[in-house]
DNA sequence: AAACTGACCAACCGCTTCCTG
DNA sequence: TCAGGAAGCGGTTGGTCAGTT
């Protein structure tokens, strides 16, 4: 399978874009959707690729990107779901409305990744690099294991989440076909299509106030994917269950009332201010179990507005 | 003021996956 | 079932800017 060869094109344009380009790509999409990204450029009047310009869209031109700054919440939703993800920034920013898996993919490098190893936190196990002191506490290793059920459950259920949705697109489709008001129809299907079309063209689920939402009416496919939700929510609840004494003991009966918060950003930051002051060793295992708390918290049975759930 | 350094992030590259005929 | 094209995705690069020396 030959790689795409539409960049090779001589004479594209590549590198930042400038207001212009920007405005003819807005202009061109409003109007028609974006289609194919192939033939799109040359509709457009656009001297780029069609990746360039799909690129540009969802980064950047999308109506429905937040920019700016990520908040407590945000980071603690993308620290908790590479816990469970790892790097599949895409499955991460179907989490985070509005965020776009090159900005995820960004902060995580420039911001999160960094101070999780001031923590002394493996970046990319989630897992205290020095874990022996820990792990001989006999929680860790179950923790782990849990994790990585948890993985396999959250890959799972992305997958079925995105075949529901295509199955719940088909079905509306083909409700609209056999019904008798032909002309009607078409006319919203297309205006949903553009919709459609202008909505984010990466990601296959909706989400509205945290909740999986489909675009289609089958409540076949609603209770699927909740029997799914709750397949998965049912069962890490459980094994949190167990999870949660060896966390105790682990957490060596500290307290408690931590709070739900991910500690590294109260001043901007527990990270930065990791290095300055003495107790490091107070310090870091403070750190890890506010840390593996976070990440914990995420399974967590109890309502809680400051996490996000799926 | 100039040179250097590091942080940030938009954009590119190339591989993988999906879709269609 | 398979091949080829299109789109999606994640890793990486390179330009810009702010802070420091």
């Amino acid at each position: 399978m030959g790689r795409s060869p539409c960049c090779d094109k001589m004479g594209l344009k590549k590198g930042p874009w400038t207001s212009e380009e920007d405005q003819k790509l807005l202009a061109y999409i409003d109007e028609h959707g974006h289609g194919s990204w192939r033939s799109l450029p040359e509709k457009a009047g656009l001297h780029r690729c069609g990746k360039s310009c799909r690129l540009r869209w969802t980064n950047y031109l999308r109506p429905d990107i937040k920019r700016g700054k990520f908040n407590l919440q945000e980071e603690q939703t993308i620290i908790q779901l590479h816990a469970l993800l790892g790097n599949r920034w895409s499955a991460i920013a179907t989490h985070l409305p509005k965020r776009t898996d090159n900005e995820i993919k960004n902060y995580w490098n420039t911001h999160l990744k960094k101070r999780l190893v001031k923590m002394g936190i493996d970046p990319v196990t989630h897992k205290p690099k020095n874990e022996t002191p820990l792990s001989t506490l006999g929680g860790l290793s179950k923790n782990a294991a849990t994790l990585s059920h948890m993985a396999q459950w959250e890959s799972a259920r992305l997958e079925a989440e995105a075949r529901l949705a295509r199955e719940s697109k088909l079905l509306h489709y083909q409700t609209k076909v056999s019904s008798s008001h032909h002309e009607h129809l078409n006319i919203i299907s297309s205006d949903q299509q553009k919709q459609q079309q202008l909505d984010s063209p990466t990601s296959t689920v909706s989400f509205s106030e945290g909740k999986t939402e489909f675009v289609g009416s089958s409540s076949t496919c609603l209770n699927m994917i909740k029997e799914t939700e709750n397949d998965w929510i049912s069962s890490t609840i459980h094994e949190f269950e167990g999870v949660e004494e060896g966390l105790t003991g682990l957490l060596l009966g500290g307290g408690g009332s931590l709070g739900p918060s991910f500690s590294a950003d109260k001043n901007e930051t527990a990270g930065d201010s990791s290095g300055g002051g003495g107790g490091e060793c107070n310090n870091y295992y403070e750190d890890n179990k506010n840390y593996l708390e976070s990440i914990f918290s995420f399974v967590d049975p109890s309502p809680s507005d400051s996490t996000p759930m799926f």
